[in-house]
Parts: structure tokens; sequence; C-alpha cells
DNA sequence: ATCGATCTTTACGGGTTCCTTACCCGCCGA
DNA sequence: TCGGCGGGTAAGGAACCCGTAAAGATCGAT
């Protein structure tokens, strides 16, 4: 009973995915043009875009850009294209998966789901963080090493709340970067060298023997319990 | 909306598949020679194979071991000889299904639907690989010899992707080296010797003796549990 | 306008990882 | 017996990644 928008010119195309998707029982909105798109996202504020590169008045990424201004919501990106360039800047702007066409139905489907799966995954944000002396609140913005309030900044809470939604697990470079920079700061790799450093000197007891903030190299950042 | 090609040497035959994946959205290439098949395939890279044994040139056989050499896309055979020896070799070399003729349209249609949903289910990579005292999280990069945690790199990782995702079954050098190091690297086989040897000296219990990264003189490596 | 806090950008050193080369062996056909 | 071939092993230097410090840039508050 998810709500799905899809935003395409061509009504053949447009009429097999509204019927595949409902099919798998999902409501289906459409939209033809790009500001028609824009307008109705926001109006009925779904929960997946589907996404065609080729619209007749404002270009794909045109649309991507601006639903990424005020929402996260999950977005494919379909196109006909062959260059990867047009991959490569959809899914820098924001886009969730990319499909070329011709596309399997089944594949369409899987990569649906696959979307709605993350984004209802990512949804449950951990509201603290706690381990041997430290403790992290998200909600009040509020952090104690050993009962000792610490001050964070603005970045750095949302570096930590980045790493505290999958705690344990190894966020990689570019999602730290696209989550707490933007999406098209993915290969800004400095930046997190620079804020890993300056967190661990709040965070950590021995910030040259860090305990919860691992790096794992070539990879990313892991925070640990 | 997916692309098949279709191999056969019979124009009427032909004519018909053509007319009927057409009409189920299916883009449709022929084929009807083994070596114009060789060649239509790396050129357009299909999501389907439907290959008719008897060819004028190369056996059919042939044509499959040939495409079994770079791709692991789905190939339906087809075929008027009744011996089971064809249908075991062909099975053998990688088909995914056999198809005896005459047969009919609804039933053909079926495998046709039948080998995509199985392609498109695969496309997916597995998460784990578990063998005897030996496990690799692929998707929090972790691994452990017999509970001992060890440390792998990221080349290694991606080399043992890759061969988690075929496990079982040998990947050849060149699909390993382009997945791995890109595209244009398919001839650096040396690359993957020192690799395999790093390896192995982590993930065997006698890396002398491997148990799990095989070599197949000639052809590849494979990940055995 | 000035100041302080924060973020961005740059530079450098050290450690790890990767690439490259060289040499070894076993196998096979000449 | 000899190369040739494919693969395993070892080692050094290049390239890369990360931690660290510190200097601009930005912004809001005073």
């Amino acid at each position: 009973m998810t709500r799905v928008l899809v935003v395409d010119d061509d009504s053949v195309l447009l009429r097999t995915l509204r019927i595949n998707l409902r099919a798998r029982g999902h409501e289906v909105l459409l939209a033809a043009t790009g500001a028609q798109a824009v307008a109705t996202f926001f109006a009925e504020q779904p929960e997946l875009v589907i996404l065609d590169l080729g619209l007749p008045d404002l270009d794909g990424i045109e649309v991507l850009k601006r639903l990424r201004e005020r929402s996260e919501v999950p977005v494919i990106v379909l196109s006909a294209r062959q260059h990867a360039d047009d991959k490569v800047e959809a899914l820098d702007e924001g886009a969730d998966d990319y499909v070329s066409k011709p596309f399997s139905m089944d594949e369409f489907l899987a990569r649906v789901r696959a979307a709605l799966r993350r984004a209802s995954a990512e949804a449950e944000a951990p509201e603290t963080f706690t381990a041997a002396g430290l403790q992290l609140d998200f909600v009040n913005h509020h952090a104690t090493r050993d009962s000792e309030p610490l001050h964070l900044t603005p970045t750095e809470w949302r570096v930590l709340a980045e790493l505290a939604k999958h705690h344990g697990r190894v966020v990689s470079h570019e999602d730290l970067l696209r989550t707490v920079w933007g999406p098209s700061y993915g290969r800004e790799h400095h930046y997190l060298r620079v804020f890993a450093n300056q967190i661990r000197r709040k965070i950590e007891l021995d910030p040259s023997q860090p305990r919860h903030l691992i790096n794992e190299p070539g990879l990313g950042y892991r925070l640990q319990q």
C-alpha cells in the first residue's frame, strides 16, 4: 500500500509500469512532465519515485535536484541513454538506483522492492548510543564521556548519528559523505579524515588508539560499542 | 523490455519466435549461424539467448561453450534431436533450460519467463560465505577463520566477493580481473597469482594445499565451500 | 567591524596496500 | 633433455590511505 510516483513521457511505458506496480499492491501516481512531477510529489508525498531522465520540459536531473532540496525520498532513475556519465551524475545527485532501458520487469520490480526495503530500514534511527563511559543522546544532542559533558559541533553530530545508525558495521566513505554533506560530496574523503580526528579527540580516551571510531582502510568507518 | 538473442537457421521458426517474443515486450536480435551468434552476443550483451543446436557452421554446443567462457547469460537450448545425450551435454555445458522441438509456444514463453526471473534473482550478490571454519561477511567486511578474526585488504575483499557470487563455479581470469580491477585489466593474469597467494595465506589452513580457493589451470579460480 | 566557533582546504609524514619483477616449480610436448 | 606454459612464492619500490596540524573561509553574534 505504498504510493509510487512514476514520471515518464512515454505513455506506453507509463501504462506498463502502472499495471505492474498496481499488481504488486502499490498505489500509482503519474506525471508526464518535470514540472508536474515536482508539483505532484510535494502535494502527495509518495514513498517512492520512478523518474525517467528524458522529459519534454525539464531535464530529469533537474527534477531530481529539486526533489532532493527538500526530500530524502528514494528515487529510481530510468534512462535510455548508454553513457555512463548520466549514471554517475544521477547517482551523485542522490538517485538511489539506476535502470537502463530496456530492462526486464522482474529486474525493475526487484529494484523497487530493494529501494523500499532500504528506505524503511533507514527510517528507524537510534536515539542514543552507549558504550563504556560514552553516551550520545541524538534527540537532545547531549553527549557525556565518563559523566563529563562534552561538546560536539553540528557536523560531528551528523557524522556520529549516521555511524550510530549502523553501529558495529562499516559505513563506506561514500555513504557517510553523501548522508552528512550531501549527495554530490561522495568523493571528498579528506573531510572524513579531519572530522574523524576531531571526533576522536573528544570521545576517545586515547585518541591515538581509538576504541569506538574505527577506520577500515580503503572501506570506511565503524562505530564500535 | 529485455533483449533476447535468437539463434536458429530455420527462417520459419525464427520468424515465429520473433513475433511471439516481441508480443511479450522483448527486443529480439537474430542470428542464423554460430559465428554470427557469438559475435552478436558479445557486441549487444542481450539478457537471454535462445539457441538451436542444429546450425550450419558450428555445433550449437560449441556456441554455448564460447558464450560460457565469458558470460553467465541464461541460455535456453532448442533441439529437434531425440537423443537424451544432447540434453545432458547441453545442460552440462551450462544451458539453463532445454526445449525439444516441436514445442508449444505457451510452454516456450513460460520457460523464457522462468529463465529471466532466475537471472534477475541471481543478480543480487550473496551477503556471506561460510565453509568449514571459514566465514566471510561481505556486508560488514568481517572475516573469521575458526572464530579468529582475520584481516583482508580491500582488493582481497573484492576478489573474494566476485568468487563468492559464483561459488562452486570457475570464474575466468578475465572476468575476475575485469570486475575487480576494471574493464581494461583482462590480461594482467599475474595480479591474480599474487592475490590468490596472499588470500590463501589468510583463509586456508594449509596454504600450499588450498581447499577453498582452487585454481583451474588455464581457466580461472573457484571458491569451494 | 570584530571575534569566536565552525567548516573547508591544504600539506606532510608514516604506515599499509598494491603493483611489478624475478625466480621457482611441475607439467607437457618436441 | 629441453624449452614453453601456467602457476606459486618472495621482495622492493611506488602509490595510496589515513592521521595530524594548521592556515584560510564562512557565518552569526556581539
